[in-house]
DNA sequence: GTTAGATATGTTTCACGGAACATATCGACC
DNA sequence: GGTCGATATGTTCCGTGAAACATATCTAAC
């Protein structure tokens, strides 16, 4: 239902949600091509934001080849896996830390629960 | 230096950075138009904001008032308070909790601390 | 040396959200 | 009753970021 997005600004780049799932459907099946296709963006939208990613980072988060049986394909290295872990776990982290807080919010949308009688 | 972002998807509406700045300069300014200027966005923008989040809540966050003396102006309801500082309180709290992997984040990154050197 | 499939980039087109512009309205105060 | 400053809304204009389109390149395998 509710859900939480949340993304981190460092100094000359940014990690958010498309990135992170981008990781991970790379992680899941290899290819920057059909991670991008599963999720409805082109391949030279998905190449730009591992361009970004492997720029920002000291190491490359993902290592691609060209050419081979299949044609080439990626995968994420130890930083990519590491940086992907993270962010769940920063995901997961706020989401819980915040869960209170964002049960009051909802509680007090129109339409939300409660509407009102004395139980 | 580093910032967190965090946006609330509700089911059908949503609270991010830009609403909740904009009811803290209403709740200081005292107008829609004045926390628009301040925040560089035009007062149909700001206004179309407001429109947004009080139709979203039970209760609207912001009372208007057209006229008198000033021309009108507007203010932060009870609810408008309470989405405010709930808004707050989950920043702080995110931030909190996920302090140490962002940390971990950064520290990964190109031109960041650390270059590899054996201290 | 041809095929295949994916990476790697450049260029052009285009939709859409916001900016800009334009008005109408309200009410206390003088 | 005219002025003022802010709210309230509609309409048009336009820049920017994504989509679409177009290629070039690479290498394992046959």
């Amino acid at each position: 239902m509710t859900t939480l997005k949340l993304r981190i600004l460092f100094d000359d780049a940014m990690l958010g949600p498309g990135k992170a799932q981008l990781l991970a459907r790379i992680r899941d099946t290899g290819s920057i091509s059909a991670a991008g296709r599963e999720m409805g963006m082109s391949y030279k939208r998905a190449w730009l934001l591992v361009e970004e990613m492997n720029s920002a980072f000291r190491d490359p988060l993902v290592a691609s080849a060209r050419g081979g049986p299949g044609g080439g394909g990626a995968r994420l290295t130890e930083a990519g896996e590491a940086v992907l872990s993270l962010y769940a776990e920063i995901l997961d982290r706020a989401r819980r830390a915040t869960a209170d807080q964002i049960a009051l919010l909802e509680a007090m949308l129109r339409g939300g629960p409660d509407m009102s009688e004395g139980k």
